[in-house]
Order: C-alpha cells, then structure tokens, then sequence
DNA sequence: TTAATTCATAACCGTTGAGTTATGGATGAG
DNA sequence: CTCATCCATAACTCAACGGTTATGAATTAA
C-alpha cells in the first residue's frame, strides 16, 4: 500500500486541522497567533496541528524573530489527487470491460 | 465548512477500511467473505468498516441469499476531488495575484 | 537588565475508534 | 427438521489522539 496518501488522509481527516490548512490555502502564509485567533482552540493546540501538517509535508514554517510564519505547499495534494485519479480510473476500466462484453454478445 | 469532505477524509482514513475500498474499486464487487479472507482483520471487522463505507456512500450493498455483495460507488468520491481542485484553485489565485502585482510594479 | 511577547514542548485527561470474542438471525443444504 | 454457513450486532478492551494547563526558550521592548 501506498504510503503517501495514508498520511494525508490520516491528517486532513481532523476537522480543525484541516480548516487550518483551508486558512492557508485561502489566504496565505499566518502567524501561529493569527492562525489561534479563530480556530476555537488553544495556541498549544494550534501548534501541534501544524507540527502534524509539516510532518505530512502539507505546510512550511519560516521563522522570523520570535514569530513563525506557516504556509501550505498544496504540491503535497498530489499523491491524494493520483489516488482518486486511480480509483476512479478502476472504475471506468472495469466499465469498459462490461461495455466490450456486452458489444460482443450484441452480435 | 463542508460536511461531505469531512466524512468522506475520516472514512479514508484508516487504512484497513481504505484497503477494502481499494479492492472494491480494482476488482468489483465481492461478498463480506471473500474481502474478510485478505483483509487480515477478523470478519466482524470487515463487517464494521463496510458500515462505514456505506454510510458515507462510499459503497452499496446488494443482498443475495444469505451473502451481502459490496460494491464500490465512486461517484462518491466527487466531493474530495471537488476540495483538493478548490484547493488548489487558492493557490493559484494567489499566484496569479503575485504575478499581476509584479507585472504592474515592473512597468 | 528586566519585562513582555511568541511559540513549542511536556504532562496529563477524556473520548474516540478499531480490534477482539460471543452471539443470534437468516438462509441454504442434507 | 436439523445442521452448517454467512453476516451483523453487542459488549468489551486497549491504544491513539485531540484537547487542556503549565512551563520554558527565544526574541523584542522598555
């Protein structure tokens, strides 16, 4: 199994971590203390869903003098976007198959 | 926030019942069985993450006898496709943005 | 230097959830 | 009718995880 879109899945599946990561996409590099302001949790809680989304490659920090500065890396979609791409690809092949079989017996 | 997406990123999340998904989609429909036989997981396991995935309409099942055939639906899959173009799609507004604003700053 | 700000980490707690075994209902076989 | 098979549900356990408060390191301001 693949094990790119585990951890993807694994991190995107949290609510607020996601919404986070929304945050980013939509408006660009935050603070750890914009990003706290209106996510409804902690500034501790904030920071460890960042630490989670860095680790799954989702997010970059840059630091600047007591502040860091977070910003998405949406390339790291990719492998979620070949999977479904994948997924679906199973499907139309195997409606293909189904389409050939029912051509042949058409005759 | 959108509810589909977040169903469906909790659903995929684990990657027992992603597996499942996965061999539904490769190779069809298949009864509870047959999916419990390689899935390494015990067949109440099976059973349960099948719950999963028809409620978030991942698959459908067709009861014949005694078995219960499961099947992929991946047309449910639209709405994670939808989020990550959405994604994206922020992102490259954002570029395009910076690209007006240097072209403009370099006249 | 001292005080305040910003963020990360540690320690802890409660909940969630994935797994198990046990069991029962429904259907098919003998 | 009786027995075996297939699946779903119940009840339970245990680990993982998201949240909190407390604290400290690093930087800026006074």
């Amino acid at each position: 199994m693949a094990a790119a879109p585990d951890l993807l899945f694994r991190t995107l599946a949290d609510p607020t971590r996601r919404a986070i990561f929304e945050r980013l996409c939509r408006e660009g590099e935050q603070t750890v203390g914009a990003l706290t302001m209106r996510s409804g949790v902690s500034q501790p809680a904030v920071s460890k869903h960042l630490g989670a989304l860095k680790q799954a490659g989702l997010v970059r920090d840059r630091h600047e003098g007591r502040q860091t500065h977070y910003s998405a890396r949406p390339g790291a979609l990719n492998p979620l976007i070949d999977w479904t791409s994948q997924m679906a690809g199973f499907w139309q092949k195997r409606l293909d198959a189904l389409d050939d079989l029912l051509k042949r017996m058409d005759q």
